[in-house]
DNA sequence: CGTGTGACGCGAG
DNA sequence: CCTCGCGCCACAC
């Protein structure tokens, strides 16, 4: 179906405002999410390109890395992380722990 | 309207 | 262990 771009497009939007605060996601995640588990690349061009009001900091990659295009750099981005209670610890995030599934028990 | 680049991820070598 | 290359879609120019 030719709408799954559209759709897509979307669909990152609405899980990115759905992570709660203290939460993280991978970009690779949303992207399988949103219906293209290659496409994580893509979630990293909405980011940049997107709506900038969105609450991209809690979204890393799947490492767990903070992003470089990061309002601030990865040092805005790791103290937007430290201002929802999340360690950074050499410009990494404990994910394991913290990742965050929608759908998932 | 066509081309390039990007805040990524993973398989192969 | 490391480096290299392809895939994916959106957006800027």
């Amino acid at each position: 179906m030719y709408e799954r771009t559209l759709n897509f497009r979307s669909e990152v939007i609405a899980l990115v405002k759905s992570i709660p605060r203290g939460r993280l996601m991978t970009y690779g995640q949303i992207a399988a999410l949103a219906g293209s588990p290659r496409a994580a690349r893509v979630v990293g061009g909405i980011a940049h390109y997107g709506d900038p009001a969105l609450p991209w900091q809690r979204v890393v990659n799947k490492k767990g890395y903070l992003a470089s295009g990061y309002p601030g750099g990865r040092r805005g981005h790791l103290a937007a992380l430290e201002n929802e209670g999340i360690k950074i610890t050499n410009n990494r995030a404990p994910i394991e722990s913290l990742i965050w599934w929608p759908k998932t028990k």
